[in-house]
DNA sequence: CACGATGTCTGCATCGTTGCAGAGCGGTTA
DNA sequence: TAACCGCTCTGCAACGATGCAGACATCGTG
């Protein structure tokens, strides 16, 4: 059957469509006689307002929408959550699409008529998308970037410094007197990526401790995924002049790396000490237990939520800012050991 | 700048706001000179078409709404990518939301006002929701319910045989000639739930082997998480007769227990064997790698999606219907060794 | 030339809600 | 008693799109 609406409540309590809306939001004052009639028919009908009308009203939704490109790479679903939180806290419902790290799925968002639409705003993490098709999507969603990717300062944008966070990594490994460290996950074909970011950031810290460069310990990923870590982190192992120590480019190669070393019988942190980006809570538990750079979620969560709430609710658009969020090095097993 | 409207493109291109429409969706034939002026004035402005509205006209949105307890339960993330694409196969958007496992994030789904009016269906993995709660709620979007909890008959529901995946994994243990064997994650105190159907099933393969039920190698979880399989792990292993090996309810409570039995110095497979439910990615790659009872989640995502499509779009909704999806045994490193 | 058939295009009503302006009414005040 | 106030309540218009019925022009046919 079909839903009640304003009409059919009206029409049985014997008032206006209009007293019972204001019944239904409490707004204007209704005389209690009339109330309890309204209310009545309420119930009877089991009346439930129409958002969709609501919203075409009202010219908003009340929802925003994250995309990332993969749910089940543990740091998205954590950030995830965290957003989540950070919408509900500002009285946004926040829903969430990946996007299979599919280039052609991240494209379709910015179409004319992307179901987006129906967001009051977007947080994206991009993968492959570039600025310049970003800012001419034809789509004026209010939108937040996260994540190193394009900063040509054309939208508001909140990450870790990636460089750093992987200086800081790197140079973790360094303090622990290995001097042959590789890493797993440099990008080289893309641009502006946050793989860039932290090769560069390995190699400062390199530089910065007199370690020569050698690109043999440099091993790129298509993706950051368990296995590429396992397979690269087996191929080092193969080199003439295996590497002591592994940066990992995020957690879910460490875990790779850490499994195959593994079954080639490395003894983790003894042999090789290894160390990912993250800090998701599956490394808390693995074996060993990973070290890693954990970025601040929760502020990352809070301040794109911020920056996009400004963005819908402000008068006058803020400026697109970029924002930084915090990031810190947490020591475990993987790196135990006297210097 | 407020966003171009029908009606501004139709003023500037000197049509009616019916043809603009028409140009827009491809309906009726519409003359070259006329498509040509129109498309002009449609790109000149940047016209994009307000979702909000159409959905009023149409009366649906084309998106389906999936709620889990938590994304980060990699179970759920993974399972999120295959609804999303099953999704999609019938031309919906999926959109997820998680609960935080708490109940009255759970109970607000089914408010009056409950956003969820927004989309045409909802696949709902309940964590505590009532049959009853659910049949009286004052919203009637379609729904399909996932996991084993409540099937009174009233919705449609997608789930594995939870009794024999429980037989399943616990007979396995027993054919490595595992004797004193324990579970992990028993929830006795709620009605009708998933951990109630597994431990059925542990008992039955128990039985058939002609083991003893000690309640003792029975420990419950308040949730299905890492620490509280390290916990309850580090606990069995202190008893008088520790198990010989242990039947985790869900993969999260395995990988915590694995790495409580490691910081133990318990060994696995040899001391203990260890396995778990849910087919995660994570336990390929954890050491030792998880045995496990994997669902189908494709199986389970296609069959809700195309339950909950015949609800919304079927002139006679079908009767509910419970729908079983396959599982199967996945044996890894936790429990090799001869019989 | 009259007629119907066809092909284009338009205006009105409508989806279910809320904003706005004001109607009706009882009571207070001068 | 007139003027005014405040409290309730109402009707109309609007949000931006689409469904529908029909207007109008053009064309072919008898």
């Amino acid at each position: 059957m079909r839903d009640a609406t304003l009409r059919d409540v009206a029409s049985r309590a014997g008032v206006s469509i209009r007293t019972v809306s204001n019944v239904v939001n409490g707004y204007a004052p209704v005389s209690d006689a009339l109330r309890a009639k309204v209310e009545t028919a309420l119930t009877e009908l089991d009346y439930r307002p129409n958002l969709i009308a609501r919203n075409l009203k009202q010219g908003r939704s009340g929802m925003l929408c994250l995309v990332v490109p993969e749910l089940d790479v543990p740091y998205f679903a954590e950030l995830a959550r965290a957003v989540i939180a950070a919408g509900r806290r500002h009285g946004y419902a926040v829903m969430v699409d990946q996007t299979d790290a599919d280039p052609s799925r991240e494209r379709e968002l910015l179409t004319r008529n992307s179901r987006l639409t129906l967001f009051d705003g977007l947080i994206l993490s991009p993968l492959t998308l570039s600025a310049q098709e970003l800012r001419e999507r034809g789509n004026k969603t209010p939108v937040v970037l996260l994540g190193e990717h394009l900063f040509d300062g054309s939208f508001s944008h909140v990450a870790i410094d990636n460089v750093a966070a992987a200086r800081d990594a790197t140079a973790h490994l360094i303090s622990l007197g290995r001097t042959r460290i590789a890493a797993i996950g440099d990008q080289p074909y893309r641009t502006g990526e946050t793989a860039q970011l932290r090769t560069a950031g390995y190699r400062q810290a390199l530089e910065h401790a007199g370690l020569p460069y050698d690109p043999a310990l440099v091993r790129p990923t298509e993706r950051f995924h368990r296995r590429l870590g396992a397979t690269a982190a087996t191929a080092l192992m193969a080199l003439p002049h295996p590497p002591d120590a592994i940066f990992c480019y995020n957690d879910l190669l460490a875990m790779g790396a850490l499994r195959g070393l593994r079954s080639a019988g490395v003894r983790v942190p003894d042999d090789v000490a290894v160390i990912g980006i993250d800090g998701i809570e599956e490394g808390e538990f693995s074996t060993p237990s990973l070290s890693t750079v954990v970025p601040d979620k929760q502020q990352i969560a809070t301040l794109a939520v911020e920056s996009l709430v400004a963005l819908i609710e402000g008068g006058t658009p803020p400026a697109p800012a970029e924002v930084r969020a915090a990031h810190t090095l947490l020591p475990r097993e993987s790196t135990l050991g006297a210097i």
